[in-house]
DNA sequence: TTAAAGATTGACTAATCAGTCGGTATTGAA
DNA sequence: TTCAATACCGACTGATTAGTCAATCTTTAA
């Protein structure tokens, strides 16, 4: 693994566990096993670094999510097999999921950072079919990706708490009913 | 106002600027008009300070809440008032808001915090009630008011950035049919 | 073989920060 | 009036922080 990789994974442990305030770059180069220097030779200022691991977590579970919708599929199955990957794909990564809660709701958060994420856009196309085709309410389609996502978020938050419900596909079939209702019409 | 109160103003507005992170005592205590002393005379440390503010915000909240549901309102109406009051109060009171969203996220959160506010005992009360009732979906009653927390969030920051429909009482019933249906048997 | 570009180091610094402290002012109850 | 508790001040500090820099090593391609 290369550095820039390795102080990547060190930052995401250490942001999640004590956030963005209570993490020095020293102590980040240090546990990932680098110079300080090459911390801001790959990442010029915290900022950027912070940042750039946003869109890497994206890029993952954007790639992560594509790969199990299948051709053919209706709009119900599309939607329920890119809930369960979202739901799925944050429990296994307790720390992204940690980390883009906390970036979300920080002030370096805004809707343009949002919409401009591949992952959001081909949410908001779903959202725009469901709509056309009257099997979702009427209304803004980013702000349906948006209640999804909630929802999602809550659900992996719930089942963190309680990981007996984890492999329990029949009780995580009925947490997805409570977003489809959300949506649908 | 006294200090105390004061520098909480103060500092709710700066975190909610700037976060946590990028506000430093000396600066809230300095745009409030107090000493640095007086800060740490009333909050022993910063920590205790962001803390307080958190259970100060949801004490603010509570009381406005429940002075909006009347005796002899049925399930829905009481749902749909507590929603109401607080897609309107957080509405009304953005700085909380971002402060809140910011502290529910980050390491300082945990669901102690949150089971051990009257708010959040009161709302899982109505949970349980709606589930014995048969009228809500049978589910913990605490995920379903984090359900309904989350897509009031999520209303809250959708008619932020559409403040023309904030006035708009039937798209905003619209709105709440999301979360009804969502909770809803 | 050479030379340029990129990777890597770690000691260093200027700025900033949370929190302290010694002292003064104000209040309220006895 | 007294006295103790509380409110308040702001200069101060020791620790920490993000970011720099001059130097060395490694890679690559001509």
């Amino acid at each position: 693994m290369d550095k820039r990789t390795k102080l990547m994974h060190t930052a995401k442990r250490l942001f999640s566990e004590n956030g963005f305030y209570g993490t020095a770059t020293a102590r980040i180069a240090k546990e990932a096993g680098v110079s300080n220097g090459i911390l801001f030779h790959y990442f010029p200022t915290k900022d950027d670094l912070i940042k750039a691991m946003y869109f890497d977590i994206k890029d993952r579970i954007f790639h992560y999510s594509l790969g199990q919708v299948y051709k053919g599929a209706t709009l119900k199955e599309s939607i329920y097999t890119l809930w369960l990957a979202a739901v799925e794909w944050n429990l296994e990564n307790p720390e992204d999921f940690d980390f883009m809660l906390q970036f979300e709701n920080s002030p370096y958060y805004s809707v343009e950072i949002e919409k401009s994420h591949k992952y959001v856009q081909m949410s908001v196309e779903l959202a725009e079919k469901g709509i056309e085709q009257n099997v979702f309410k009427h209304l803004t389609p980013l702000l349906l990706f948006q209640l999804m996502s909630s929802l999602v978020d809550t659900t992996v938050k719930f089942l963190r708490i309680n990981p007996e419900l984890q492999s329990d596909i029949e009780y995580k079939n009925r947490l997805f009913e409570i977003a489809w209702d959300a949506i649908r019409k």
